[in-house]
DNA sequence: ATGAAAGCGCTAACAA
DNA sequence: TTGTTAGCGCTTTCAT
């Protein structure tokens, strides 16, 4: 590794390694000189503090780690990018985990976090319902987490989420306004807080405007985007067909469209789509789609500040139970042609 | 941190810690008896060893670095993403970071992964031109270093790339021998050495075919897609349109796409479009786009793959010259209506 | 204002 | 086969 250390320092300024930690550091009991001297030489030889010795002697390592269900999903990957952003400013490193949805890849990570490796993590989790076991094990180790999106079902703490029924609502809404007589609603799960509260939002629309909804409009789709698609476009061919669709995720708002694309059907004349996406991809998504944007920047920033204060300032409790909502963005949109 | 440790494991079972480490990492030396005591309650309290005190100790740490220009573009993401499944099936962590560009960021990224936070680095430069003072740095170092997609042009070493001229050249060919009069050529950047080369492949395929080719088709676009749109409206409504468009980069192919559904041109009834992309996005774009795709996964992997085969082979020397090409997937397509 | 020395958790010589 | 000990590079008491 750096083969240059705080010991090589002291030698070459014939100082004793303590003294030159101290510089280093800015301690208020070292003479100007000295520092000067000290912080020089560091300079002119590049030199880099080892960061493993001093994680393993303070005992914390300025570090925090990020687990999400899908890093290549853009909402997640911009989270990540957003909480990376406030901890590079406050001089923490983020490393990001991957836990490919899965529970079991999900504990071995967090087990193997610790070891030192992170003083904090922030977590969307590959299951909501399930076993918690490895999240207390971080509790009983005393390292905070912070919950987006995904948030633990049965375990108290900070938990970010958008207004996700609100903006379903707000969303379908729009749709039965515009005079959308057949609404179908497009899901992924409804078992996830994140699927059952936008479900919700599309039901409450329906009956705070009175109109009646068939149950088979409520659609669960599945992960295969293809089959997504013909299912879709056998629906649209359909004399019976949906005037308006409110896809709860951005890859069925995505196959919808091409189906309609397919069917020849115009989009928004005949077919009105709602779908759920995230601020980069808003403004690349075909205009005549509106969406519904979750500020997914905004949302890893916001945990890693949280946390940051958190680590630092010792009167949060973030095992306390606390939930704060970022707002997704409403943008109806008419045919730009 | 984790409290509990080898230290506390020995005592609990009346051993040395020096034997309990050696059990732990399945030490020849040790009898099956004292392995399985010690393995089982290592399970049994869910011990994890100390990361940082493992790597203060055997001066390596069993993590690789990857630096990339912009983790948010998709390519890059799932170079990453690539990289990771590879370290990961090898026992190594993989960190990302992202130089946003800037060549700057990109050093104090190096400086810093030093103080031992790697073993070795995975990058993609922000600017292959500039001075390589901090990649020489990490030579001196004995940190390895592999390049991918845009490689050090001052400095040697295994360098992966795709083959971007030839790729060019047979989707030009494309566009030419379909009948496309007027091909224009949408880059980004021509000094790095991926955009020359695919602006040397679209002027190979000009000449082999001989195509007289106006420079003014030769179009270096900006960053900010909203201009870049607007640019290509104005063109694609004038008569002396072009009827062939060779886009080198992602946005740039959505760009001409957009302008062309706004203008209602069709596609590629009136105007053949041709855009360089990944495996990812290929099949979510638009079906009467032709795609280069550039297989990022692949890439990523083949790098990860040749970093740790480095990293434990003695005899492979990273820092010599040495090229290998990842060859990008060409799929012409026609119109699906 | 500076130095000496201990110790974070682990591994690896060297001993037994 | 197991134990003893030193030390990785750094910070932090405690002395001076």
């Amino acid at each position: 590794m750096s083969e240059i250390t705080i010991k090589y320092l002291a030698q070459k300024l014939n100082l004793a390694t303590s003294t030159v930690s101290r510089a280093l550091n800015d301690s208020h009991e070292i003479s100007e000189t000295t520092k000067r001297k000290v912080t020089e030489l560091a300079k002119a030889l590049n030199f880099q503090p080892n960061a493993y010795a001093k994680g393993l002697r303070q005992q914390k390592t300025k570090t925090i780690g990020i687990i999400v269900p899908d890093r290549v999903n853009p909402f997640f990957n911009l989270v990540i990018e957003g909480a990376e952003s406030i901890c590079r400013a406050n001089g923490y490193s983020l490393i990001a985990y991957n836990s490919y949805e899965d529970v079991e890849q999900e504990k071995k990570i967090v087990y193997g976090l610790l070891g030192g490796k992170v003083d904090a993590v922030i977590m969307s989790l590959a299951d909501e319902e399930k076993e918690a076991q490895h999240l207390e094990w971080l509790r009983e180790r005393n390292i905070p987490v912070i919950f987006f999106d995904r948030v633990a079902q049965h375990l108290e703490g900070f938990k970010f989420t958008t207004n996700d029924q609100e903006s379903s609502y707000l969303g379908t809404k729009h749709l039965l306004e515009k005079g959308c007589k057949k609404v179908i609603y497009l899901g992924l799960s409804h078992t996830s807080s994140v699927g059952a509260a936008r479900r919700e939002g599309f039901i409450q629309a329906h009956q705070e405007l009175g109109k009646a909804l068939d149950p088979a409009c409520l659609m669960e789709m599945g992960h295969n985007d293809k089959e997504n698609q013909e299912i879709l476009e056998k629906m649209f061919f359909k004399l019976t067909r949906p005037d308006g669709v409110l896809a709860a995720a951005e890859k069925l708002g995505l196959a919808a469209y091409r189906a309609l694309i397919k069917t020849r059907i115009k989009v928004p004349d005949q077919v009105r789509v709602v779908s759920f996406t995230n601020m980069q991809m808003a403004d690349l998504l075909n205009p005549p789609l509106s969406t519904i944007a979750q500020p997914a920047f905004d949302m890893g920033s916001a945990c890693a500040l949280e946390l940051i204060k958190g680590l630092k300032d010792k009167k949060v409790d973030l095992s306390e139970e606390k939930r704060i909502i970022i707002p997704s963005v409403f943008t109806p949109r008419e045919s730009s042609r």
